[in-house]
DNA sequence: ATGATAGTCGTCTCATTGACGATAACCAGT
DNA sequence: ACTGGTTATCGTCAATGAGACGACTATCAT
């Protein structure tokens, strides 16, 4: 098959962003509201073009930071490291009215931040809780505001990426990704607690995270930041897979 | 950001499959050897271009059965059929020296099949066991033939495609898409220790799986084509998560 | 018949989990 | 200083599931 260029139909391609933290016992998304048609006005993903010569996760650190100051673990001179991974890649080809475009979606764990800084192309950049736009199971948001349904795909890619997130945090560490770097234990499980959606028993929690070897390391400090008896700081430790995992309730 | 196509660099987008089967009880990827440059001469995976108005399983599929005859699960008229899903993509700018091709590589688990039917344009096509193009774990192939390494990132995409079936075939009925439509027991287990490279106890086995509700639906038939006493017949059911999962040993 | 091969049922033990009691250490208010 | 509220941490007990095996069954090849 001959490589001529102009053979192919012209595809663009991008990438897009489900960027989740954990704000006020939530699990809430970065959406930004589109200053121009398709979908103006609506609210959508973060996300945009790759540049020539550029890597698709080079494309996604590029997007997050320009439009949060987040930084993908690994990236030079980080201000605050978050974790970055390529989720799944979206191609249908009505999905973009104007033109075939094919997006790499890309999932981001990251700390509770302030506020993001709106900048970049979106005249609109906010948290907004993954209940306030896509329909949980059993019934939405009552009086809350509600986001969805979001921009081309976006729902699609939003609940592919908090199903990939869900999933995740029982058979990794990677939950400690929505922690600040020093965390207690009961901050954790508030982490996981918000994330899947239900609660999880303090006393168990604390046995099984404590005793899984690798996944928590003491600091020394202790913290009282969230009222009652004071509690142990830990940070990540190496283990990157939980051996047994962390079990969702009720499956 | 305005929309003018001709502002985008050229990109191509392509589908790499990853076509898992088991085979005399090894796991074997389906590659192809180039016919031209770049890498001429050398073992690929089968893929090709995703063509104007065609979404990306659709292009999967469209190679699968031109390289195989394989149809994807839902596909119309399916001789024998396979699953087909997503596995990631890979668009480093110097993947393909001629130009910027990001590719869409899937994953796809057959049953056995007596041997591919050189079509299309590769020419020459054929099952290699995944140990004589991967580096084991402890040392590599003795005497065998070797076909590594793959032309372009191709064998980075084999070995996520390899992790991706051992760790799914855990939590997930997937293991008996490398089953025939109806099986023994024993037969399953040789794709699981055909795909994990262990051997598994057949009493403890038999147990899990004949325990876990939905994952086996028995025929009323028998078989005893594989030896030995004979061996009740089943055929998938509907469960498609497995829970509790089927563990790796000596993890 | 006899051995080889493979399938199926049971038993025992250990690790892990879920439910939950009890205690410890802080804060705010009286 | 006491009291109650809140959160953290330790312990106990029963049920579940997995690994290690023993025992028995049903076919085939010789």
């Amino acid at each position: 098959m001959p490589y001529d260029p102009s053979a192919f139909p012209p595809f663009a391609v991008t990438v897009d962003l489900v960027v989740l933290t954990v704000r006020s016992h939530a699990l809430c998304a970065l959406i930004v509201r589109r200053g121009e048609p398709p979908h103006q006005g609506r609210w959508a993903l973060p996300g945009g073009f790759v540049l020539p010569g550029e890597d698709l996760a080079a494309a996604a650190a590029r997007e997050l930071d320009e439009e949060t100051g987040l930084r993908a673990y690994g990236t030079e001179g980080s201000a605050t490291e978050a974790h970055l991974e390529q989720l799944a890649t979206y191609g249908d080809p009505q999905r973009d009215p104007r033109m075939r475009v094919v997006s790499v979606a890309h999932l981001v764990l990251a700390p509770d931040l302030p506020t993001p800084r709106p900048g970049g192309d979106a005249y609109g950049v906010r948290w907004a809780s993954v209940d306030s736009m896509i329909s949980s199971p059993g019934g939405g948001v009552r009086d809350a505001e509600r986001f969805g349904p979001l921009a081309f795909d976006h729902d699609r890619i939003l609940r592919d990426g908090v199903e990939r997130a869900r999933s995740k945090i029982e058979y990794s560490s990677l939950a400690t990704a929505f922690c600040p770097p020093e965390f207690t234990v009961g901050e954790l499980r508030r982490v996981y607690e918000a994330v899947w959606g239900v609660s999880l028993d303090p006393r168990n929690f604390h046995r099984k995270v404590t005793g899984t070897p690798g996944f928590l390391v003491a600091t020394g400090g202790s913290t009282t930041r969230q009222g009652g008896r004071p509690a142990q700081l830990f940070h990540a430790g190496g283990a990157t897979l939980l051996n047994p995992p962390m079990l969702r309730p009720e499956s």
